[in-house]
Parts: structure tokens; sequence; C-alpha cells
DNA sequence: TGCGTTTCTCAGGAAAATCACAGGTTGCCG
DNA sequence: CGGCAACCTGTGATTTTCCTGAGAAACGCA
């Protein structure tokens, strides 16, 4: 097997005048992702937020599609349902390595199969998320696999910077000031998002799209009721970061500006 | 390093941005594993995990087909089941060392099989491990295997620290704070995991994917369990350093910070 | 074989997180 | 300044996640 290979993604970023930060590959061409599912609504909701980050999407139905199209596409990643209706999700790993030794692939499983046997999954570096899975974590998840199977370097990739607030994407771990603070699951991909997109002001809807699963059947003012949690434990007592645009949605900036 | 000894591993290393260590060869070049099992499986689970340690892979399902690819791979390590279809294991073994005189060699045994037949192979500086095995076992095994094959510099390395949290992958002592700890078997590795991996939140699938056994098909919460039994050990009394991030996993750093 | 150790299952309980609901507040418009 | 819509947030019910004791089974060793 060829080491260098050249559809190696490096680790390289470049951030866009939104301030919204990018991989890119090395010559600059946009990331590649094939994403695998049976269900047409996925597959079309997935390309759709993929696509919103600057990559390049292909989908595929099924397994003899996903192997077809991975061999001329050669994607940087893969997002693959375990469920499809020809065969079998490790049968179709072992055919997607046979093409692409080194893609990393981003498994979509059942949330009650999980507990069965997803084992050795997570152990090549690849990883996985439930259904019903929010776009956000399968960006993260994506983005995360993607850098780290490009070369190892860039480790500040994973360290969302606005102001005096960061935010680690390893460690999870959130300060602002040097002070650190503890977030849940749910307050940590909101303000994920919200720092993703600094200056930008995100409709409650957006929010809901992109932070909450994609079934979610509740109140949009839990959006409401956890940007007041947020503002609590980020902006609580400080110049605030996290600013209303009434009737258009949530912004979060830098506090001295 | 043409001359003399070309295919020799000087126990080179550098630490990666997330703070994991890796081995390189002398020319910087990657460690170069032959994987030789005749289930396909095997070969790809452990093919999927020793490239993500960020080795170059080979493998083979025979003897015949071992002998070969080594011939023209020329590996820096092999691991080797003993139970092939076409010639017994120790044929292979002694076909390889013609080829390749001073590559070390972690052998796969089946649990029953005989142990002192093994016992003398691993003599001269071999290694083995039982099926089924995890995979922190294999890649911990063919790192020292590796290491100490190459310039017999370089000890150190095999101690990992995380703040006042020492471990020994040599003599698998452990100490905090100068205290020593006894921890079981699989205390240990996955405490090996955690540290190997400091300030990074692992998920619990992560966590069984690579401490235990392959084949393993019991609940999820033998991770809590054993997360459990470490900090009673680690951390009784002291300053945690073993942290949950609920509904993330879990990660281990320096107390003071 | 027998005994101590280790591994793991099971289940109860504690803690934390999520979210609905509803009343209060704020900003905007005429 | 009044009224309305949009937004904020306290309260508490429900659900999820995690922790850990107790004991069974498997293992290791003499």
């Amino acid at each position: 097997m060829l080491s260098a290979a050249p559809d190696k993604v490096s680790a390289m970023t470049t951030t866009s005048p939104q301030g919204r930060t990018e991989l890119l590959r090395p010559d600059g061409s946009p990331v590649r992702v094939l994403v695998v599912d049976d269900e047409l609504s996925i597959t079309e909701l997935l390309s759709m937020a993929l696509r919103y980050e600057g990559w390049q999407i292909r989908s595929a139905g099924d397994g003899t599609g996903a192997v077809q199209t991975a061999r001329e596409f050669r994607p940087d990643a893969v997002v693959l349902d375990m469920m499809l209706p020809d065969m079998d999700g490790l049968t179709v790993l072992g055919r997607l390595r046979r093409e692409l030794p080194d893609v990393p692939v981003l498994f979509l499983t059942a949330k009650d199969a999980v507990e069965d046997r997803i084992a050795g999954l997570t152990a090549g570096g690849d990883d996985y998320v439930t259904k019903p899975f929010s776009l956000e974590e399968v960006v993260a998840r994506l983005r995360g696999l993607i850098r780290r199977s490009g070369a190892a370097d860039r480790r500040s990739d994973s360290v969302l910077v606005v102001g005096d607030l960061t935010l680690d994407e390893d460690s999870h771990e959130v300060s602002r000031g040097g002070a650190n603070i503890h977030l849940t699951a749910t307050e940590f991909e909101l303000l994920r998002f919200l720092m993703r997109n600094p200056r930008r002001v995100l409709s409650k809807a957006q929010i809901l799209d992109r932070v909450w699963s994609y079934d979610f059947g509740g109140q949009a003012n839990v959006v409401e009721l956890y940007i007041s949690y947020l503002r609590r434990k980020i902006d609580a007592g400080r110049e605030p970061m996290i600013h209303t645009r009434r009737g258009a949605g949530y912004l979060i900036k830098p506090a001295t500006s």
C-alpha cells in the first residue's frame, strides 16, 4: 500500500470572511464526504447540512452503490448507516476499506442497537452517532475524524475561541477569562454552534434544526431556555457575549466590541 | 541506516499534538507491521487499530503469504497467529527468521494452547498474547517489542505520567504521589488507555473497544464499574483526576487544573 | 482440589439533565 | 403611553445517566 495517500487530508484550515473555520484539503479543494443511508430523508438532510459546511457531498442508498461511488469519488470521510437493505454494515465497511484503506467512517446506528454489538468500530479511530442525531453532532464528529485522519498536526483546531471564551472539543472544556465553566451536553452543543458562527445571527429555527435531534417534537422555546442557561454560566456578572436580536435570533461575539 | 541495519527501528519518538506518543523509524517514516492471521475479521480489526497508531500495515492469511510479504515489505515487527491453515507456526517462524533475522514477533495463541512451547519461543525477545485479546494489549506489547528491538535507549518511554500519577508499562507499576498502587489487569489496561489519552474525553464505547477483548459481549456498564474501582484506588481521598463528562465519557487529567 | 482473587451481572438509588408550563419582563409600534 | 408580541426565567415533573453494593461465576495458583 502506498503510504503517501494522494487523497489524504491535512488538517489545514482557513477562516472564511464570516469567521467560520473551514476544513480544506492540502490543495485548497473542498473536503469530500460520502453519505450512505437507505432513507432518502436522512441522506437529504445530511447532504444539505454537510454542504453548508462547504464540503462536497455524494450519497448512496445501499452498500453496492456506496462501494461504487467510493471508488470514483474517493471521499475523505464516509457517513455509513449500519442498517442497509442489501448488505450488512460490516460487509460494506470491509469493501469500502479495500477501496480506501485509510478513510475514516462515521457510523449511524439505531439507539437500541448500540448495546448489542458495535464491537471494534471505534477502535480504528472511527466513530459513531445514534439515530436520531443532531446535525451539530454529526458535523462535529466528522470534523474530528477528518482532522485526525490527516497529518496529525494542528491541535488548535479542536479549540474554538471567541474573545476570552474558549471551548475545547476534545476535552469538552469551556472557560471564560481563565475560569472553568461546566456545561451540560446540550448547553455544550449549543455554545459550540454559536461559537462556530460568531458575530452571525442564528434564528431559533436554525438552532433547533442544528442542535436538537431531527425528530425533536417539543416546544420551540427550549432554545430560549438553553440560551438562558448559557447566559447564566457564560455571561454571569461579566460583559455579555450572547446577544438577542429581537425577531431574528441570537448571536455571540467578543465582549469588547 | 542503509548499511548497518536498514530495517532497524530506533526508539525514536515524537509527541503528536494530541499528546499521544508515536513511534517512528530513524528516518521519520512510519513503523511497519505485518499481521498474519487466517481469520479475516482479526486481520481487519488489527489492521484498523494498528493503522490508527500511525503504523503502516500489511496482512497475510497464511504462512506462505506471510513469508512472501515479509520479503518485500520488510516489516519492523510481525503479529503472527500460531494456528495457520497451511503450515505450523514454528515453520512460519523459521522461514520468517531466514528473511528477517532480527524482527520481533508477537504471537497470537489460543488460550488453551500449550503455554510452555510458547514460553521457549519468547525467550528470544519475542512476546505473545492469547486470543481473545484486547487491542490495548496488542498495541502495548507491539510498542514494547519495537522499542526494545531498536537501539536499546529510551526506556523512559515505557513510563506514562499524568500529574503525580505514573504508570510503568514494563513493570506494570503504578503510583500516585510516590505511593504505590496495586491494580488488577483490567484496571491497569483501563488506566493505561486513559493515560495514553490525557485531557481527552473517551466514550464508553471507545473504552470498551480498546480495553476489553474483541469478543466481549457483556453490558456496557462494566466500564462504569471499573472506573469506579480505579477512582477508589487512584483518587481515594485525593483531588480527583478521573472525571465524568455526562453523556460523553470519561477523561483523565492532572489534579492541579 | 480448594481458596483467594478477579471479572462481571444485576439492580436499587442518587444525581443530573431535559423540558413543559406559566407568569413575568422587555422592546417595539402606533 | 397602552398594548402586543417576543423573549426571559422560576418551578417542578419526567427521563436519562451514572454510581456502587452484593453476589455469582470464572480464573489462577498452590
